[in-house]
DNA sequence: ATGGCAATGTTTCATTGA
């Protein structure tokens, strides 16, 4: 079984993007990140076409996410949003594949420290981290993927002195990532040997990705029994060297069952 | 110290992202 995560910056803009991966890469669970499209817009009979079912969650020009499966979805099995958070922002799906939980997640910006997106920020991880609390003992193999907007150590980041203390690697900001492995999640990318300079998000500008001036933002975090199960967890940079990419690229993983 | 790129809608600029 295969699942993968990606922020595409805008479905309608990648849709071409995202049909052609899913034709080279047919992983089971494909979730994606700021589709930055309301429902009635999302190109559902396209990706059937592909041979991907899909539930969504979405709204006007930010956030909003999906989640594409080979395997038809139960609708009964699909929640929208952090039970006890009260957000209009579109930022949290899960579904049940296989009998894994799969919980696809656009984490906020934060914008800068000294914001009130940054508040929001912390207070949407500490709503996530209890609810994903519960969450645990309701669903023993649960996944969480998606674009977290932390870089959690400094070998994630391209350029740790330039961005100490910034938004996306700030202590606040990791202090929530390492909660998450407290609930005794694993970061299935560090569970492999990995490349040097690994990252998964490169600025548009300055040329950021032919330089490799990244971050690795966007991740798979897997509980218990999940990681134990778990032979491989691999970033595709390939989409990010195409014409009029999204600024973040694929992370897939792969679990033995 | 600043902006640099891209997408969106309110569009011919402002806002946001990371």
């Amino acid at each position: 079984m295969k699942l993968a995560t990606w922020n595409v910056n805008s479905l309608k803009v990648r849709l071409p993007h995202v049909l052609e991966w899913l034709g080279e890469n047919p992983v089971d669970v494909l979730c994606l990140q700021e589709t930055k499209l309301t429902d009635d817009r999302f190109p559902k009979a396209e990706l059937e076409a592909a041979g991907y079912a899909s539930v969504f969650c979405g709204q006007k020009t930010y956030n909003g996410v999906a989640i594409l499966t080979r395997e038809p979805l139960v609708a009964q099995d699909v929640e929208l949003g952090i039970r006890g958070l009260e957000d209009e922002q579109k930022r949290l799906l899960c579904a049940s594949v296989a009998g894994v939980r799969v919980v696809c997640a656009y984490f906020p910006n934060g914008q800068t420290v000294d914001s009130e997106k940054y508040v929001y920020k912390l207070r949407w991880i500490d709503a996530l981290l209890s609810w994903l609390a519960s969450e645990l003992e309701r669903h023993p193999e649960l996944v969480l993927l998606g674009d977290y907007n932390i870089a959690p150590e400094d070998r994630d980041v391209h350029d740790p002195a330039a961005w100490q203390g910034q938004v996306l690697v700030s202590e606040p900001e990791r202090a929530r990532f390492r909660a998450l492995e407290a609930l005794g999640l694993v970061d299935a990318f560090r569970l492999f040997p990995q490349p040097e300079k690994s990252y998964s998000w490169w600025d548009y500008r300055m040329m950021a990705f032919r330089r490799n001036r990244g971050l690795r933002i966007d991740h798979v975090l897997l509980s218990g029994p999940l990681g134990k199960i778990c032979s491989a967890c691999v970033i595709d940079k390939l989409p990010r060297k195409r014409e009029q990419p999204s600024d973040h690229t694929p992370v897939i993983v792969t679990l033995d069952r």
